[in-house]
DNA sequence: GTCAAACTTTTTGTATACAAGATTTCGATT
DNA sequence: AATCGAAATCTTGTATACAAAAAGTTTGAC
């Protein structure tokens, strides 16, 4: 029950359905969810313990939406763990899980093939997936999990933007070359460029950052109304 | 109220005062503490974020100590974000930082003069986290902290060991090198050995943890009294 | 003696009650 | 009219109550 209501405020956050600095009033969204507060509350600390709110002693949980530069930086650490993925990956991949890495490739070039945007969407997903598990170590496995899922929303963003697409595609197929030759240094290199946010890809998420209601409000979160 | 139960069953944990798979109860502790059940369970979730516990729906919160393979995960992800770190700082590093960085080796060359353990202890830590900072991402300084203070009772175990800590001071000192010569790769490369877990530190990691009361029971929490 | 089913006891999860801290309102003063 | 402070109101944090699920125990059949 707990959970759900968690399940649910995190949806409501990451579709922007809360301004950044908003407080979360447990009262109005006990009632809401027709719960009592106590799972709320235990609710806020999950979201809290994901980065998605943050909570004041005494004052409350309070929706935190990342300013554009920790955007950034949290794109920037999903780069070198995906590096970091890639180069064990490319010598500890099973034959099993590269074949998956195979097929999803196949499966974006489907997609991109019909101009599937949802398809690639999913698949891209299932790519990046498989390269955690790939390194071998499931604790990477898991962090990388977390934050993915965390960059998520931001993400969306992203893959929008005109050829795109097709540019994602041929770096999954030079990562994956790179992981059948066992080159590490190569697919670390290219799973690198390929997650971090550089050159057009940075104004793109920028352009779309200003659009969206996910912005930070400039104000610190303990002097807001 | 809740923070420091979770303060005290964190020391209890790592500690090695419960076994792995224990259960905490709820009632025994809450007596123990003079607190009820709500701030109790608190603490739980918060354990339970930070990997300490595991929580099981209907079931309760079962202490949860890492097996040996999955402290060395643990370890090889820290080495790389660590070596991440460097990587940034030697481009990124401010000269407040990088003269506080040189502050701190030496101190550690005074320890290791002083035969000093805990001192050099105590300095280690400022000079790890001082290479977080340095990499000049909060959000990844955030991250590593994370795990570093994760993995702090298990590098407590390894620091002991003779020899050590001249050549971590060694290492220190490259680190610093590097760093000072703005070389990206070297400070990589020699923090990503300086934390990593090989050689002769893995058996050293691996006698200590064998003797350690912070091991895993190879049966699986959900079946367990 | 073993197994299983029914019953009893614990234990968890949620709701509610209440006290202490934060916020707002409103009036008095400059 | 603006500002400060006290009273009133609201909100959070903790304790307690209660229902439902899990664990443990007893009883009965074979």
């Amino acid at each position: 029950m707990a959970d759900d209501v968690r399940e649910a405020l995190e949806q409501m956050i990451v579709t922007g359905e809360f301004a950044d600095g908003e407080r979360l009033d447990e009262n109005r969204l006990a009632d809401r969810f027709h719960v009592s507060r106590t799972p709320l509350r235990e609710a806020f600390q999950m979201l809290a313990a994901s980065g998605l709110v943050e909570l004041l002693p005494r004052r409350g949980a309070f929706v935190r939406h990342p300013a554009f530069h920790e955007m950034v930086e949290m794109f920037e650490v999903m780069a070198e763990l995906e590096a970091v993925c890639g180069r064990l990956a490319a010598r500890r991949v099973t034959p099993e899980v590269l074949a998956r890495i195979r097929a999803t490739v196949i499966a974006c070039e489907a997609a991109v093939a019909a101009g599937d945007t949802d398809g690639y969407y999913r698949e891209n997903e299932h790519f990046h997936q498989l390269i955690y598990t790939a390194s071998g170590n499931d604790f990477l496995a898991a962090e990388a999990r977390r934050l993915h899922k965390r960059l998520q929303p931001f993400r969306r963003m992203q893959l929008r933007v005109r050829g795109r697409m097709l540019q994602s595609l041929t770096e999954h197929r030079q990562i994956l070359t790179a992981l059948e030759a066992g080159d590490s240094t190569g697919a670390e290199a290219t799973l690198r460029d390929h997650v971090a946010v550089q050159g057009a890809k940075f104004n793109d998420l920028m352009a779309s950052y200003k659009q969206s209601n996910l912005r930070a409000n400039p104000q610190p979160v303990a002097l807001r109304g």
